[in-house]
DNA sequence: AATCTCTCCAACCGCAGTGGT
DNA sequence: CACCACTGCGGTTGGAGAGAT
């Protein structure tokens, strides 16, 4: 037989993680620095395995884990790199520092693959081809930055400095946890969740005073709602795609080489996924707009969010 | 007010990859 | 080369909360 799971041993805890376990998982982070999750257990006298504690940290311990709801922009993104890499979270996470790959995973699952279902069957009822799902994608993807940098101009903020609504209220970072650690030291160990969920309240209030509540909910239900008129709109790009497609094919090597670097990055996982996918047309057609985006100017958003959400480095 | 249904997300599970011996 | 320990990744699940009835 394999191995049994290794949270299988007895007086192994399962389930969520309490603040007290936590702080503990932290403090010794913070000492000891990530890694050798083997013995963090045994050190800590946690009753967690070593991939509980690894998951712990990376998926919401770690600093600069940005939580709470995805920007039009992130899920552009999301969209866009799911397009071109597929279901390879942790790639695509990649070009998301800010954002776990469970993170991008969930909302993946939870809303832009219904959206995109959605938006789908609308397609269909517009087009005859029977497989509109990369074209999908891609127009949405589209849609979405042309959305964000509408709303970006409007608000002269980049995404990264927008509200953070809703989502947990639970520590999500060293230094809130240092914060939780400091209340938790002056209140009962009993009292510390709740202490943990207010230190967070007023980091929402800080971002409040970015862009109101209301505004952030308006953008998302016009993302969230697409219309007649949007839709004959991106069928319309639809065909610049096409013709974008065609160029891909026609011209794979690129003459100058004169892409940036966020592109060149970018193309490396394009060809990998390319590899490994053999799912071709569809991916050079985006990885053509991708690049079309370069020279059009679109791939300074992209910068801009290499810069702005994700200054944190990737790699713990 | 009580119950049911749905949604969301943290956490788990199992497999794959990697490096050391 | 084989084995083992460890880490990383993607799919899935279960519980909590929200909304509907």
């Amino acid at each position: 037989m394999g191995r049994p799971p290794c949270c299988d041993k007895v007086g192994i805890k399962k389930g969520p993680w309490t603040p007290e376990e936590d702080i503990i998982l932290v403090s010794y982070i913070q000492e000891h620095g990530p890694g050798n999750w083997r013995s963090v257990p045994t050190n800590t006298g946690l009753l967690r395995c070593s991939k509980s504690c690894r998951l712990r940290w990376t998926n919401y311990l770690r600093p600069g884990i940005k939580r709470g709801n995805f920007t039009p922009h992130e899920e552009g993104m999301i969209i866009h790199l799911q397009a071109l890499l597929g279901n390879r979270w942790a790639a695509i996470a990649s070009y998301l520092p800010q954002r776990t790959d469970n993170d991008i995973k969930n909302y993946w699952n939870t809303h832009l693959k219904k959206k995109i279902k959605k938006f789908q069957t609308a397609m269909d009822s517009h087009m005859t081809t029977s497989d509109t799902s990369a074209i999908t994608s891609n127009l949405i993807s589209k849609s979405y930055y042309t959305q964000t940098r509408n709303s970006e101009m409007g608000t002269n903020l980049p995404s990264s400095f927008r509200l953070n609504t809703g989502g947990s209220t639970y520590a999500s970072s060293t230094e809130n946890i240092s914060r939780l650690l400091e209340g938790w030291m002056r209140n009962s160990p009993k009292a510390s969740s709740k202490a943990a969920q207010e230190e967070n309240q007023p980091q929402s209030n800080e971002n409040a005073n970015a862009v109101a509540p209301n505004q952030i909910k308006a953008e998302q239900e016009n993302c969230d709602i697409i219309s007649h008129e949007e839709l004959e709109n991106l069928l319309s790009f639809e065909s610049l795609s096409s013709m974008a497609w065609e160029k891909s094919s026609s011209d794979s090597t690129q003459p100058d080489g004169s892409h940036n670097t966020a592109n060149d990055s970018l193309s490396s996982s394009v060809d990998e996924a390319k590899v490994r996918s053999g799912n071709q047309p569809p991916f050079s057609c985006l990885e053509m707009w991708l690049l079309d985006e370069a020279a059009t100017g679109q791939a300074e958003e992209l910068m801009d969010l290499s810069l702005d959400c994700c200054s944190a480095p990737a790699i713990f």
